[in-house]
DNA sequence: AAACTACATTATAATTATTCTAAACTATTG
DNA sequence: CAATAGTTTAGAATAATTATAATGTAGTTT
């Protein structure tokens, strides 16, 4: 369980100002056993139905994206007519259940490391990112 | 090149009517040499900019929607507020330039094979998809 | 601590991508 | 060629996200 004062220090260290808003967002996010999957709209479901006090939609939004542009939230690559994101920014892989639209993390060391043997030329790779997509393991499968 | 007929023999294999707006399509999207990435605005703004006759854009989006059921397409996982679409529809990788929000065909053979040790108990895995995000190869970068 | 300034929040409007609707149309079958 | 099931269409509807511009607040200066 992470302290207010925890949260100050990394918003400020960030370069972002430590408000009311994003405290609340942060413990919200961060105050977790597991990491986090969630879309915006997740996420302000949540806040309206824990907080008394409410958050405006452009704030979560706001605040999303700045924790994402200074990277302490990671958006996650899936097709989808949402945006996902991810509390964990460490490298990892996920995999994504077509039956239930869930994400789960997969562990680093459950795939073997990947190996890019051509890259584009003049230009760094700045991530890789694997998503095994899955699904019930029946016949009469599309 | 390929033939009307062979589009329409296609279309039919597939349980698809080929009408004059989907040969069009088919036209516009598999009569090319490289492999093609797309959303659907950019091929409704070919479409428009290069045939005589309208599509309607209800028409383009249901008959991408039915290739990509079909497997005719498929549609790639990328984080945009668009759906991008691939007229390669064998397993393969993708490069992303961050620069260009230009995606890249990646070879299977320049990605040694993905092994994933540990999978979801009861699912079974339709597809394992690779993106690597790239962006010039510059100091200074976020 | 008052005043200042740059950054944040807010409600709402605007925009964009996509899906729905229901009427008109057309490919296929008998 | 008539019947019918699948398609196309324009436009309305919806949903996700971004823009706007006024108000509020954190951090700094005096």
């Amino acid at each position: 369980m992470l302290k207010n004062n925890e949260f100050i220090d990394k918003l400020r260290s960030l370069g972002l100002r430590p408000t009311k808003q994003r405290l609340k967002i942060c413990e919200v996010l961060f105050n977790r056993e597991k990491t986090f999957h969630f879309t915006i709209n997740d996420l302000a479901k949540i806040i309206s139905e824990k907080l008394k006090e409410k958050i405006s939609l452009a704030t979560v939004y706001n605040t999303v994206h700045a924790f994402k542009d200074k990277g302490y939230l990671k958006e996650i690559s899936i097709n989808s007519d949402k945006s996902y994101f991810d509390t964990n920014i460490t490298n990892h892989h996920h995999f994504f259940d077509e039956d239930t639209n869930q994400l789960i993390d997969c562990d680093n060391d459950d795939i073997e490391k990947i190996n890019i043997k051509k890259n584009i030329t003049g230009k760094k790779i700045n991530s890789i990112e694997v998503l095994i997509k899955v699904a019930s393991d029946n016949q009469n499968q599309n």
